[in-house]
DNA sequence: CAAGTGTCCATTGTTGACAATCTGCAATTT
DNA sequence: AAATTGCAGATTGTCAACAATGGACACTTG
């Protein structure tokens, strides 16, 4: 199953659920977001909401309007989709061709039991959690960088990506292509790896 | 001079302050910033702070650290900067293209009206005033396209580059090379607008 | 009837008090 | 002497009350 995450403020937590009911399109673009309701169901004051509002607007899932508050989101436009695959692909292969030669066996490891719950979601056709674990999949690699500043930048790309998330005919695809990408690294073909990255991203 | 803004809330006028001072380097990277320090400063409370702080991290001036507070954030890294101006060229060039058989003449007037801003900043050697001019043109010709998106993708990667403005010997050359885009813009020669635009993003 | 004006209500914006957390330093232990 | 623990102050996190704003709808006005 997918491994336990810790969230260290109480504003994570609201953000995470809240991500995964926006990317699993239980909210819907357009949907307005109370402060007064969600401080309801999750038992807290309106302040930690507004905090987790901030983090989803900062990834692009939330739009902010002054005295209106905030809605879900619209989906990037048709004309702009092509540059967003073409930003998120530039910045993962510039990633993983940065980092290539300094990958260690801890990543593998972790980039190998993500891949394997991306295998089950596949499997039992869970589109929601395919969509969670291919998410951390490529946070993985983007996050094995030094440079920390590269996920802030990467982050509200991948979003907008996410939130189409209807690409494949065929579910198991999504398996074999990040199959491919960790297949290549093992066997330290750089370009081979980077080339199934990109194949991957669109 | 420059042309008046309008800001709606409390906090963006805050974070329109906290932006220069961070852009001209009186605040400097790792710098810390307190929420009370400020909140007398400007005479409101901490919630306003609060705010200003977040749009500042969503455009990678600040970083958040729990229970700790924002920082200054570092300059990006050599290694990462050839990949900030890729990109940065990407999107611009794809709006300009994209919008270039649409743009109205209000759209030139404002643009020459900042260039004329660029063109006293650079006569007067007045960087931070050039700085925040520059940012003023790109904007304006981001902001120029309907997907407004777009403007939320391109601003975190604009004040990264933004954040080491030391590029030319002669100033003056700044004001040159805006002035070579709105020349083919107005002469309606798209490729060599483009060529002029990618020739001033590096 | 159309355009503008006023009022009410839902919602966000702001505030100040209190709680939780972190940092540095001194006292204690091994 | 080195490492650990415990405190105190500074700082951020959370909360609930109050203020300001915006939208809907009825009302006036020409």
């Amino acid at each position: 199953m997918t491994a336990f995450e810790i969230y260290r403020t109480l504003p994570e937590q609201i953000a995470a659920r809240l991500q995964r009911e926006v990317l699993s399109s239980k909210l819907k673009p357009g949907d307005p977001l109370r402060e007064m309701d969600l401080s309801e169901r999750f038992g807290v004051s309106r302040g930690p909401i507004r905090e987790a509002f901030r983090q989803l607007t900062q990834q692009g899932l939330l739009v902010l309007e002054p005295n209106k508050g905030v809605r879900v989101a619209q989906n990037p436009s048709v004309e702009v989709r092509p540059l967003v695959v073409q930003l998120r692909r530039k910045i993962e292969t510039f990633v993983l061709d940065s980092i290539f030669d300094r990958i260690t066996d801890d990543d593998l490891v972790m980039w190998d039991s993500i891949l394997a719950d991306i295998k089950a979601a596949c499997e039992s056709s869970d589109v929601d959690a395919l969509t969670e674990h291919d998410l951390r999949f490529h946070r993985a690699i983007i996050q094995s960088h030094d440079d920390k500043d590269l996920f802030a930048l990467w982050q509200p790309i991948m979003m907008r990506m996410l939130m189409h998330y209807n690409r494949l005919d065929d579910i198991m695809e999504s398996y074999r292509e990040h199959k491919r990408i960790l297949d290549a690294i093992h066997s330290g073909q750089k370009e081979e790896a980077i080339r199934a990255l990109e194949a991957n991203i669109q």
